[in-house]
DNA sequence: CTACAATCGGAACGATGCTTCCGGTTTCAA
DNA sequence: TTGAAACCGGAAGCATCGTTCCGATTGTAG
């Protein structure tokens, strides 16, 4: 589709350098973080960053739509696993973790523009079937109840992730968490 | 401690006029909307708004405080009800109802000064013991399981209730969320 | 090595939103 | 009824943040 002319060498470096550090600076911050503060955390001028990501929203789609491919491999990997349930909830786990990043995303789309929007949706459809695919094999295999669809079973996972993050809840007290919905996901209706 | 001096009659309605359409519009829309869009929409100039909370975060604060009262009263209420289970997930349930108000709260508070933490950590304080005696009699009776704390189990049930907030999910897919949290929560560790 | 084209940096601009200020109005007690 | 104290409204002030612009710098082809 898109050649991908190669970039010059410190601007390959810099580039990749952007997306590191507003990846992890929006993980632990939120978006609410300034563009300046970005570009100063990154060692280069804002003029620099604005060269290779036209606006704010735009390095931010950037990163969701990275993490986003890497769990559609990651669910379509699973997608054929011997276990139904295991691979079920491996994937829920794993879209749970990113739930945080997504969450803000989603928040800040409320007002974007179409093209942004078109742009994701059809990742975020592929992720959707893919993790419906997941579900209804484990539902099949009894490994879930019957009476949930995979729109509430994203919620309920990424909604107590991203409780546990903001809380500053530890790690063990999230597998815990997580313990707790797999057996209400696996419980009779 | 403080004695309320008696408001003059016009200033008593618009007071109660501005609560009541910021604790509608917050809850709708965030903390984001404007602090000229609350005037307007309550018929008033930001002046008036302003005598009678200093900030806006005061009152975010004052709607919160107000809420989280009527919590801690209910929880109060239900600490001698018959059904330990009941009364528990009752309050788990209205707890997360609020969740979605006092997330936001939360966020907001990351970069608070330190009285208005203070002010609202005494209500938390109590707010947390009432639901933490709620829990251990549940848990005592054999309602809910052992290896779950207080945190947690709030972490659970508000996040996934704000999850569903955020992705529109109607009234019937909450109450199936809130069943699978409820079954999670029975289960045996 | 040279010269050109792309990249870099950060000062300056514009928009948005919180807060303050003050002249006019309303309430209420005497 | 009347005077003063409290309240009202919205225009102006101020800070923050996203974005643009352009002279200086650096990588690379020939």
């Amino acid at each position: 589709m898109t050649l991908p002319k190669p970039l010059r060498a410190d601007a390959e470096r810099n580039r990749r350098r952007v997306l590191e550090v507003a990846q992890a600076v929006f993980a632990a911050e939120g978006l609410a973080v300034p563009i300046d503060e970005i570009a100063r955390r990154a060692g280069l001028g804002v003029g620099t960053l604005y060269r290779h990501f036209p606006t704010k929203e735009a390095l931010f789609e950037a990163i969701v739509v990275g993490r986003m491919q890497a769990l559609v491999g990651e669910a379509r990997e699973r997608g054929a696993a011997k276990d139904p349930g295991e691979a079920f909830f491996a994937i829920l786990a794993r879209i749970a973790e990113e739930g945080a990043v997504k969450k803000d995303f989603l928040d800040a789309l409320a007002s974007a523009g179409a093209d942004v929007v078109r742009a994701l949706g059809a990742l975020k459809e592929e992720l959707n079937a893919a993790f419906e695919h997941l579900l209804k094999r484990a539902q099949r295999a009894k490994a879930v109840r019957r009476d949930v669809d995979a729109r509430e079973a994203m919620a309920l996972a990424t909604g107590a992730l991203g409780a546990c993050k903001r809380l500053g809840i530890d790690a063990r007290g999230r597998e815990r968490i997580l313990a707790i919905v797999r057996d209400g996901l696996r419980a009779a209706p």
